[in-house]
DNA sequence: GACAATACGTCGTCACACGACATATCGTGT
DNA sequence: ACACGATATGTCGTGTGACGACGTATTGTC
């Protein structure tokens, strides 16, 4: 089987992507991808559990993260990136990235060299 | 009565940013909008017009957009940005921006200057 | 005269974010 | 010992919005 292609998963809503986004530096746990979130945007992003487990939820189901051995004893249940959840996130930069340089050519934006 | 807070309306659906985006450098129809991002995305975002047709409508009513008075003989209806669109397609390329340089502080993405 | 491109629009459906609610444990202060 | 806030996980109902399917008419152009 060949490997999927991660630009055919976007674009991806802005909750998925941030919680995509604070899995990226190491594995978390629910709760600690919740603070996160909040802590990175300064606030202004406040996710709410009914969001993020649903979203986890399906980003097990399709692959992009995995459930983490350790915490076994634990209450907590640490998640992590899959190789393909990964190719996802930065899929998703990109056409990010592409929007923010189209408008600054548009001269909405300024101040960025792409 | 104060202005209205461009921030309150973020985040933006794709769709919705693509077409305020379309409107930044001048007034279009709605045909003409299908196009400009066909093009600029290089043919990978398609609009539908149940699409395109139900965000005017959503975005004339939000004030964002306005009917140029141009094309009364015509039977194109052409529309422009309000000084509230522009400010909230802005707020929306700049909470954009934020998450590429987040991406990149992650390492995830690479080659910005911010 | 046929046919593609231009142009506008409606409707039903499905996916998703979100708030409200529920439950339980852990740590700290009194 | 008790209280209370923070930590931690989860379900459910609702409303919004994107999208495809479909419908209609006009404007080139071959």
């Amino acid at each position: 089987m060949v490997d999927r292609d991660p630009t055919a998963s976007l674009p991806l809503t802005p909750a998925l992507f941030h919680i995509l986004l604070a899995l990226v530096d190491g594995e978390k746990h629910g709760y600690a991808i919740l603070k996160e979130v909040e802590q990175r945007t300064g606030g202004t992003v406040a996710l709410s559990t009914g969001t993020l487990y649903g979203i986890i939820k399906r980003l097990l189901a399709d692959g992009m993260i995995r459930e983490s051995a350790a915490g076994s004893n634990d209450r907590r249940q640490a998640y992590r990136l899959t190789a393909f959840g990964r190719k996802v996130a930065l899929a998703e930069a990109e056409r990010l990235r592409d929007l923010v340089v189209s408008a600054q050519a548009k001269k909405l934006l300024t101040g960025f060299t792409g």
